[in-house]
DNA sequence: TGTACATCAGTGAACGCGCGTTCACTGATGTAC
DNA sequence: TGTACATCAGTGAACGCGCGTTCACTGATGTAC
């Protein structure tokens, strides 16, 4: 048996990983498999070994894409889920409506880079796109004070502000409009939840 | 002189109209000239004696996308313009996210269904793209009934959630979540406003 | 321990197709006489 | 009024290129003896 069947797994893992940041900057459809294997430091013919078709990989990286960043926080820092949960909706409406997520297209969440090529796109890309946007929002639930009637209707509105300002922020060509929307749109998010947005213990910016 | 000059800008109009609803429903890389001059009921090399490049189109075609819609309303029904400003505000939310305009993907609003396209794309683009924001943002803005200290961010509020909300419900494959996200984003916008959402001068669904 | 072997991940040329663009042409139209 | 003409919008074949996919191959690796 050549090759250990760690090699394998490996070197699959580097093709999505490769994908992923390519599909985040540019849509699933306008990257190449060529530029994808050589960015991932292998040749285009490789690629059959790993999928058998390009649509294969395009479900594949965004399910990579929802199950990875959570554990790090799209403003690069750790994020501790040991938190009280009130604590984790604020810290992460501020890590997601940061600069340098709005900054950082190709490590960023598909949900802002990918709306449009979802919407278009088969049924598995839509299916992992809902499974990302409703844990979104079952954090945000979980974290309003006390769980009133309205908590999953606010929770949607916090998510519709955080991904609905970063998908605007993202596609005006003016730095200062981006970040008049990503400031007003955290704002909101956190007044939506019932927290005071000047509190020092949430990013300002 | 062959032909009248109107003939010409009649057949380049066709053109830009066919290719408005095609970019919107697939995005400006995914569909090509050949469909659009078909649409049109004409043939391929006839594109170049109306525009020198795809590209040129693209931006037109934004251009007209923002011009030509708000005369009409995106839920079908006609807007009256000489309404107060602030009905006209409440009646654009309304129309906004209305189950035909999330239905109507082809004669929609390019801000829903082309965010993605637009972030990669180039200045022209974005720069329409940009023009059509700033004039939404305008329209809530002058909605407000007291011009507050805070009535811009609360223009760019309800915009958030306008588009935001369409592009969530649009990006997301079941009908029922879709109609929930429609529906949360319509509240919210008409409170921010500081209007009734159970007013019954607004459309309900 | 050392050697021959089987496996299969990776290579890179090739194929077929669709697309943006070009180009020689055709034929409908308005104008000049 | 009628006819010959010039113009140019529209046609459709052709070109070149890039991309997804295939395929014969190569060579690194673990195994068997």
């Amino acid at each position: 048996m050549p090759y250990s069947p760690e090699h394998k797994l490996e070197t699959r893992k580097k093709i999505v990983v490769c994908a992923r940041r390519l599909f985040n900057k540019r849509g699933l459809t306008e990257v190449s498999i060529d530029e994808i294997m050589s960015e991932a430091g292998l040749t285009r013919g490789g690629f059959y070994n790993h999928f058998d078709t390009k649509d294969e990989l395009y479900a594949e990286a965004i399910l990579y894409m929802i199950s990875d960043p959570p554990e790090r926080g799209y403003d690069g820092e750790v994020i501790d889920f040991c938190v009280p949960p009130e604590e984790l909706a604020q810290r992460i409406i501020g890590s997601y409506l940061s600069r340098s997520h709005y900054e950082d297209v190709g490590g960023g969440c598909p949900l802002i880079a990918l709306p449009s090529d979802v919407a278009r796109g088969g049924e598995p890309v839509k299916r992992a796109h809902r499974q990302a946007l409703d844990a979104i929002i079952g954090v945000f639930q979980a974290g309003q004070q006390n769980s009133s009637v309205d908590a999953r209707a606010r929770a949607v509105t916090m998510a519709t502000l955080c991904i609905g300002g970063m998908v605007l922020a993202r596609a005006v060509d003016d730095d200062d409009f981006s970040a008049e929307i990503r400031k007003v749109a955290m704002t909101r998010a956190l007044e939506t939840g019932g927290w005071d947005p000047k509190k020092p213990s949430v990013a300002a910016e």
